[in-house]
DNA sequence: AAATAATTTGACTAATTGGTCAGTTTTGAG
DNA sequence: CTCAAAACTGACCAATTAGTCAAATTATTT
């Protein structure tokens, strides 16, 4: 048997049919984890996969046993990743309180950024550097699911449940406060120093402020 | 004559003494701009200087003959990066209207974003990966700086002249919301699509109103 | 026009890279 | 236990990488 690996950690059985087994399991998790750490620390060129075996604890043709590339590898944490970071904004409903909704989007992406920080910047690696690989989700299912929550806000916005914001870069601004702190964790810790613990309490506090207030109609 | 050409374009001399040809003096800047160029579309580790030589317009012992190394070539550009990037941070003033003082820091940071996408991407890269080449800088001046500004708007909020908020935290958005349109572009266009063109015009009205509302006390 | 200094180049190196492959060892179903 | 499939390995390869160097070319000075 020679073919790939089916990589999706569902039922037992991979996309094709094949069994996959406890180890094909173990494994490919203990892959896709050193890989996340690697690309995301060094971007996708910057990143080797001698690096990443290490990491696994595994050597380079065995990882290439489940993986059949560097960049497939790549391209399935991209996969992964792309599900968890469409959920919070998808679960924002025309139900609630407008403006709760939206610091509640936010308070999700504050702990999206705090409890996956790798993946974050995993993320922002690719899109910095100009989304190779994962521009057709981009214009897809993102694109997608942010003109729908857009029209959403947007309607609040004229029914003057919140002030008259662009709905765009209102979710734009959400994105960019709070995967500041998985992203540029490094310099929060220069800057922040004896406050750097508490930096996502303070965070929460600060941007609920925010935009509670500059959103208030 | 072996040693390394000075880099600082000042009148001239270099630091050193030796005089500046007008060769020396056009090739370090054509070799710049293009490392920015590559730095900071593929990251530290990802550029290559064959890469960057190309974009330059020479061969690459040509450029290792005005830049010693890859490592004094990045060290150089985030020399000269980190003046510009304090500036529009200093130029805020204890004179004028606090919101307007701070609105105005973060318009001059959106300016930033739109005149010089790849020093913001050169920066986002560098602190993404680990800042393993900038950290010195991170905690020495850039610390300082906010550290000062950080107290003058504390008092502020103490005078009731903002909302009470957390200085630190405060800067950090104006930080985020502002470098995203430069570092996270690819993703605007893929959302924006048909109103990319006019995204800094709108983000600027956007963010007026939110910070603008965000912090009237 | 020499003479000197500055600039440029091609050919090279040693190390690292992603990936292959033939063969060995381990696993688990019957 | 048996044996086929799965998992793993060391040795290897071609391409790319940062950096060197002696020699050639060009600019500048006198």
């Amino acid at each position: 048997m020679n073919q790939q690996i089916a990589k999706t950690a569902n039922s037992g059985r991979a996309p094709n049919g094949k069994k996959i087994t406890r180890i094909q399991k173990e494994k490919t998790s203990q892959i896709l984890d050193a890989a996340l750490e690697v690309f995301s620390k060094f971007g996708y060129r910057g990143a080797t996969l001698d690096q990443i075996s290490d990491q696994a604890g595994l050597s380079k043709p065995n990882l290439l046993y489940y993986f059949s590339s560097k960049e497939a590898l790549h391209k399935e944490l991209l996969d992964q990743l792309m599900v968890k970071w469409l959920e919070p904004l998808e679960e924002m409903s025309d139900q609630g309180d407008p403006i709760e909704e939206i610091c509640d989007y936010m308070c999700r992406k504050l702990e999206l950024a705090q409890d996956f920080p790798r993946e974050s910047r995993l993320f922002a690696n690719e899109i910095i550097q100009g989304a190779p690989r994962i521009s057709t989700r981009l214009s897809g299912p993102l694109k997608d699911l942010v003109d729908e929550k857009a029209a959403l806000i947007a309607r609040w916005s004229r029914a003057g449940k919140i002030a008259r914001v662009d709905p765009y870069h209102l979710i734009f601004s959400i994105w960019s406060t709070t995967q500041h702190y998985a992203d540029f964790d490094v310099q929060l810790g220069a800057v922040l120093d004896e406050n750097y613990a508490s930096r996502f309490e303070d965070a929460a506090k600060f941007l609920g402020t925010l935009f509670r207030n500059g959103l208030k109609p």
